[in-house]
DNA sequence: TCATACAATGTAAGCGTTTACATTGCTAAA
DNA sequence: TTTAGCAATGTAAACGCTTACATTGTATGA
């Protein structure tokens, strides 16, 4: 029998090496299942053949994809892409590859494409926070498709994650600031309603003015999409609410980095008239003017825990639990104590 | 019959609903088909089961897995970031999903990863510039997926590509630079030998000096590879190397805003003493301070162009064809005319 | 020498779709 | 009334792998 439509399956490697199927794949799968003579004639026979196995074929078979799939909000921002490209290098290691999909931060969004990707038939999945309506974690149970939530780590969590305390994390930033005076504060926020990190964060600088017997009246919320240029919106709309916020946090640096802009614009000087935080410590963070004051989040460590522990589950079945990792205050120049 | 081992099964589906396979599958593909009736009684067997399509199967009979891979250096570099965003987000309209496999700019890895997205099952790839092993062509060729280049634009190029004419856009911003005075000039590159368009942006600016006589060698040259921290080295040995530039080139945008940080630091004023470019125009260059001039790139456009050629080709079958796309040069605040 | 164990290999039964071809039952034209 | 044509559906053969189980051959210990 020879080759019938061109692509060589396992049939044509078997005949031309004169074993068996099985021998084949078993020399594939498992080579020291195999008498060294036995592989060696096999592979001559697949690189002669040029065969390459038959991807559906295989997954049929085996049931598994040896693909992960990763749903983010966005690769745009860069710490959903720097944490994915660590999280795909782990994975290369491990033998899998990456399937991605993006939200645009819309939940109804994500529920489609985690369908979508248990559908290509990912082996698990990477999603971004904890938050999501039960039914689709029904469903991910049902599939039996396991999920880490990553970018988020809550010690009372009932799922696994990998990820920081959003909240701890902004708290001690808070205490800090408060630390330097400030008594008036401000806040850019993401939309809270969609997204549980930006809720943690609020609640961290609740926590901090709290235990300094702050106001929470003190703190001016304003709620915003990611963009440097919502973020320049937003500062001006702090400035013209005149609180007399000193200090004015940022849910992640992009934001920070528009209020930024409009602080020039506006010819405050920051941080002598105003303090800007960001959140997050991306490049931008460093290469603003004046370098930002942040909370570094890490982000590849996180895509490196994420990848091992899903590849680590998939192959020897070790049960996800949740890490926590931790996040540094980096202070740059545009955090002041507040004048005297 | 019921259900063998929890999961539902197209014969499952069939028996409850009570016709055959064969219309169970023409009403999940093509459900006009297929009677009103018959279309009623099957979609409800099949939420009543939970059934969801076996990915492994589907492929295997149909030899098409609806998915795309994408072959990109880094996603922690925006323009591929932004680009891929904007691919994925097209592909998901024509159906598709996207893999994603990345290379760290490295030849040998790159030939790797696409055989493993070939073997993965990608019906398609996307793949950043031209050059590569003529070898891995071949294979592609052999396993009948089409592969697109995206992020580079040639006329004469053999192959079918998205992108813009990196040479062209290049010359364009150094003719300006020369016009406003400038006759020694400096290139802090990307690797040039394993990336062709770090390639055509140093032929552009070398296009311009022909074009306006000056002397090749007034183009003084350092190679590096890709990071804010290799930008500001980089410039620091430009500066160091006493050549007399007045216009510092940079590969991107990345390597400028690090150059830009080393002009800073030795108390360089940018634009006065120096000035600097950058190519790419990412978020980093209006951030920057002083805001960058730069080649400005249209990365979502190519990616929304690349899927939709994509797409059209597997569906369709529409042959890829070349699309050149245009650039813009965004003069902001890093160049200045040479003073008298 | 024989029984036993084990390593190497082979046989063949799935895995769950899609789809070419066959069948059935109508409708409508002659 | 007959029949050609068509819409709706059914039958069953692939698709190319993995793997449980069967078989063979060889080394080992009694």
């Amino acid at each position: 029998m020879r080759i019938k439509n061109g692509t060589p399956t396992l049939h044509d490697v078997a005949f031309a090496a004169n074993v068996s199927t099985a021998t084949v794949s078993r020399c594939l799968n498992f080579p020291d299942k195999v008498s060294a003579a036995t592989r060696q004639k096999v592979s001559a026979a697949i690189s002669e053949l040029g065969y390459l196995p038959n991807f559906g074929a295989k997954v049929m078979a085996t049931n598994r994809t040896n693909t992960i799939g990763a749903i983010i909000p966005t690769m745009e921002n860069a710490i959903f892409a720097r944490g994915l490209q660590a999280f795909q290098e782990e994975l290369l290691l491990h033998g899998f590859t990456l399937l991605v999909a993006s939200t645009s931060y819309r939940p109804e969004i994500e529920q489609e494409q985690i369908r979508a990707l248990v559908a290509r038939g990912a082996d698990a999945l990477l999603l971004i926070g904890h938050e999501r309506d039960p039914e689709i974690y029904r469903f991910l149970e049902n599939q039996g498709v396991a999920a880490l939530a990553a970018w988020a780590y809550n010690s009372q969590a009932e799922r696994p994650s990998v990820g920081f305390d959003n909240r701890a994390a902004m708290r001690e930033m808070a205490v800090k600031v408060i630390e330097m005076g400030h008594r008036k504060l401000a806040l850019i926020s993401a939309q809270r309603a969609t997204n549980d990190r930006a809720q943690a964060r609020h609640s961290g600088i609740l926590d901090a003015m709290a235990e300094n017997g702050l106001d929470p009246n003190d703190l001016y919320l304003l709620e915003t999409t990611y963009g440097i240029e919502e973020g320049a919106q937003a500062f001006k709309q702090v400035m013209a609410a005149n609180t007399g916020a000193t200090a004015v946090f940022c849910g992640n640096d992009v934001l920070a980095v528009g209020a930024l802009r409009s602080a020039r614009e506006l010819n405050l000087n920051v941080p002598k008239d105003v303090s800007i935080i960001g959140f997050d410590d991306i490049e931008l963070a460093q290469v603003a003017y004046p370098a930002l004051t942040t909370v570094h989040v890490p982000h590849r460590e996180m895509g490196v825990f994420a990848a091992k522990a899903l590849a680590n589950l998939i192959k020897e079945g070790t049960a996800l639990k949740s890490i926590p990792l931790k996040t540094k205050l980096v202070f740059r120049d545009t955090l002041a104590a507040v004048a005297p």
